[in-house]
DNA sequence: TTGCTATGGATTTTT
DNA sequence: TCCATAGCAA
């Protein structure tokens, strides 16, 4: 039932080399179904390329019939050069790449059956928010009770749940009105031939379930199967996965459930174990050892994951010895926290208490929210120290790049009333918005597009249009068989977008995005030879397989297609625009910020996953921050925090710092946090406090000293500490003394009853004795602020 | 159509 | 505090 093949020889391949036995075991693994529960830094990505490499020289398994995914296109570009260094093989026409690249290569090459132009357009975030606000003005739909963003949330979730609208179940009046928009919403994007990401999914998922043909011939061709990344995977991937895994097919899962932080975005921990479960998984295979941090480091990181209760299990390893202890400090104000950091930075840099100067590139600052960014880079630049921020707008998200692509698009596709509505009136032609709705009217009235009811528009408003569509339709005349590099110039001119930012005061960045927009399109076309993401290739490899059986082509079905002569008749090709487009949806290219230069790394813990460095710095440990206080009021969330610190610790290689603040300006606020509960999950034998321990706002609020979970929040409070002592030249400037101690009795995440609103649990405090209030967070009523001089708040 | 002011909201993010 | 967005005036 399992293939058969196991050379004898194959245990002693050089790939095989410097694995140590779980590695090793993990490459080697029969051809079975297998978890493999990979920790940090335990070489995961190394046994998912060897084991791919191991399969191919082996000659268990030719390129084709490999199917490997991950989450983000660097993994996916990491594992494919990884491989080719490995053996001499063509990893680009593979099937390895992202969940969503892979979905698109497969709805293109079976685009008839998906019921989707070739051609099709893909949506990102910003598109499908904008396409739901056009469609919610046009049915009327008041935005202040479905607000835009959350209807965008709601149908994304629908669809990583695998669920059509009319799947969905609709409970109240609300999620009714809800599931109507998802419906109205489906039919715009079908008749505008674009699709979301979910879309992308969902409908390959679909046709895999729906096309017993289809799904056999993909379960038969991929025989084995590799997913990265594992506990990302939400459960519409996760019913993907199961429709392509045939009954000859091993499904290889690497993923580690201590580090699944994307919960909120429908990311199912709970997988792993269907998995195991439902795929009767024979092997089970743990990779403890790491070759990434010092025992003080990775001690740290187990005893604090241990406090979770829902784990599969696992401990992190080293043969390093201790290293450095962590390095906890205390400062009294953000900015006092920034400062110290930036001395801390410098003193690594020239190379003072460790050996040799430590490269800026491998210093990283992470926190919790992107808002805490904002005081550390003043305090780095104001000391002259270069530093990259992570996260922002990338480069294909941004105004000028979409608005080109716009253009771009709507020569594919004119349909496409997203790109239609986006560049319409820009650059300004006179198009205002009284004859944006008259067009909107039209279209609505008759149902069709917005470029189709433009000759339906009278008067000026229709003249203005009408030469907009035209220029549009001239340029796609003049554009035809030109290179892709001639299309992108010739629309920068004569969509006037170019002359446009050249006018404007500081349009000259945003001119020399677009100018770098050609080199973009250049190096797509010749790295990818335009298409590895979007076929271009002779595209209908199923081609014959759909319309007769493969037997009667001669075509031998266990074979990997690739294997097999390609179907170069049926001449459908996709353009080299349209598979650039698909490109740039999909990859949105890196946030290139001073690139280049040697600068210390800003970034969240989020985008921190899968990242390493020589010396980290964790920052603003503070309750409400990390842990978030949206977090801390159940136990999933506060746990998801949880392994979010243990991600953030086991960044680093060398040395840990972890600080935390008594004051902090947050939303214009001064707020006054205790210090993380995390510190006291961790072990004191690795810690070094750089500030007197203990000393902390924290701990010295605690009402009742014999519970030291009991903590105040925000609710202000006196330090009579001297802390400029503590803090040395880089104390900020004393902060008034606050003497009244908290007389409510509340803290964060506690359940209290509300006379009129029912149980709640609070989310918020802040202010003094009469003044201070907390903010309420009601299932029934929603989040309320309440003063607490008037408002009885009793705890449960 | 632009440009000002008021307003509200403010984890985490890839594709 | 700071940002995006909405509404309104010129």
């Amino acid at each position: 039932m399992f293939s058969e093949i196991t050379r004898p020889g194959a245990t002693n391949s050089p790939l095989l080399d410097n694995l140590n036995p779980e590695q090793r075991a993990a490459v080697t693994l029969p051809n079975e179904h297998a978890l493999i529960l990979a920790g940090a830094g335990s070489g995961k990505t190394r046994v998912l390329t060897t084991r791919i490499a191991w399969l191919l020289q082996t000659g268990q398994i030719s390129p084709g019939g490999v199917l490997a995914v991950t989450f983000t296109n660097k993994a996916a570009r990491e594992m494919m050069t990884r491989l080719s260094s490995m053996l001499p093989v063509n990893v680009r026409g593979m099937w390895i790449g992202t969940f969503h690249g892979l979905c698109n290569r497969f709805l293109r090459a079976h685009h008839k059956l998906a019921n989707l132009p070739q051609s099709f357009q893909i949506l990102d975030t910003q598109d499908q928010l904008s396409a739901i606000k056009r469609l919610m003005k046009q049915f009327n739909v008041d935005d202040e009770r479905f607000p835009p963003k959350q209807t965008q949330w709601f149908i994304a979730g629908c669809k990583e749940d695998g669920l059509r609208p009319n799947m969905v179940e609709a409970r109240d009046e609300e999620t009714r009105k809800k599931i109507e928009i998802y419906q109205l919403y489906e039919e715009q994007c079908q008749r505008e031939g674009v699709v979301d990401f979910g879309e992308l999914m969902l409908r390959s998922y679909e046709l895999l379930r729906d096309n017993d043909p289809i799904r056999e011939h993909y379960q038969r061709r991929f025989r084995h199967i590799l997913i990265d990344e594992f506990q990302d995977t939400n459960k519409l991937q996760y019913a993907w996965i199961k429709q392509l895994a045939g009954p000859e097919s091993s499904v290889l899962a690497v993923g580690d459930d201590d580090q699944s932080i994307y919960a909120f975005r429908g990311a199912r921990v709970g997988n792993m174990a269907d998995f195991v479960r439902e795929f009767g998984v024979k092997h089970q295979i743990k990779l403890e050892q790491n070759y990434r941090s010092y025992s003080n480091i990775l001690d740290s990181a187990n005893e604090l994951i241990s406090h979770n209760s829902k784990r599969l299990g696992k401990n992190l390893r080293t043969d390093q010895g201790p290293g450095e202890p962590v390095r906890v400090y205390e400062s009294t104000s953000d900015f006092a926290e920034a400062q110290w950091m930036v001395d801390e930075m410098r003193q690594l840099v020239r190379g003072e208490g460790l050996d040799a100067g430590i490269a800026r590139h491998e210093i990283a600052v992470l926190y919790r929210s992107n808002a805490q960014s904002r005081v550390i880079e003043t305090a780095l630049f104001n000391a002259g120290v270069p530093y990259r921020v992570y996260g922002g707008l990338r480069f294909f998200e941004r105004a000028e790049i979409k608005h080109a692509l716009a253009y771009l698009r709507l020569l594919e596709n004119p349909r496409d009333d997203t790109s239609f509505m986006r560049i319409v009136n820009f650059p300004p032609r006179g198009i205002g918005a009284r004859s944006i709705e008259q067009l909107q009217d039209a279209a609505r009235a008759a149902g069709c597009s917005l470029v189709d009811a433009v000759s339906t528009v009278t008067g000026k408003a229709g003249a203005n249009l009408g030469a907009f569509v035209a220029r549009i339709d001239v340029l796609r005349e003049q554009t035809l068989g030109m290179s892709l590099r001639e299309i992108i110039e010739m629309v920068l001119g004569a969509s006037g977008l170019i002359e446009h930012y050249k006018a404007e005061r500081e349009g000259a960045d945003r001119v020399e995005n677009l100018e770098e927009l050609v080199n973009a399109a250049e190096s797509f076309v010749s790295q990818e030879g335009f298409g590895r993401d979007a076929v271009a290739l002779p595209v209908d490899e199923l081609g014959h397989a759909l319309t007769q059986s493969p037997a009667s082509q001669g075509l031998d079905p266990y074979r990997p297609l690739a294997d097999q002569p390609l179907d170069t008749d049926t001449g459908e090709t996709l353009s080299p625009l349209a598979a650039f487009l698909a490109h740039a949806a999909l990859e949105s290219g890196d946030n290139q910020a001073q690139a280049g230069q040697d600068a210390v790394q800003l970034m969240t813990v989020h985008s921190a996953k899968g990242l390493e460095f020589d010396c980290v710095f964790i920052t603003g440990l503070e309750e409400g921050l990390f842990p978030h206080e949206n977090s801390m009021s159940d136990q999933d969330g506060l746990e998801e925090e949880r392994r979010l610190m243990y991600v953030a610790i086991t960044r680093a290689r060398k040395r840990l710092y972890l600080s935390y603040s008594q004051t902090r300006m947050l939303h214009g606020q001064t707020r006054y946090n205790p210090k993380s509960r995390f510190f006291d999950e961790l072990p004191e034998s690795a810690l070094k406090w750089l500030t007197p321990k203990n000393q902390g706002f924290g701990s010295g609020f605690a009402m009742n000293s014999g519970a030291g979970r009991e903590r105040y929040s925000r609710a202000g409070g006196g330090f009579g500490q001297d802390y400029s002592r503590l803090t040395g030249q880089y104390a900020s400037p004393p902060v008034p003394a606050q003497k009244a101690a908290p007389s409510h009795g509340l803290r964060l995440g506690l359940q209290v009853f509300h006379t009129k609103f029912g149980e709640g649990t609070v989310i918020t405090l802040e202010g003094v004795g009469d003044d201070a209030r907390a903010q309420v967070n009601f299932p029934r009523h929603g989040v309320k602020w309440l003063a607490l001089s008037v408002a009885k708040l009793v705890p449960v």
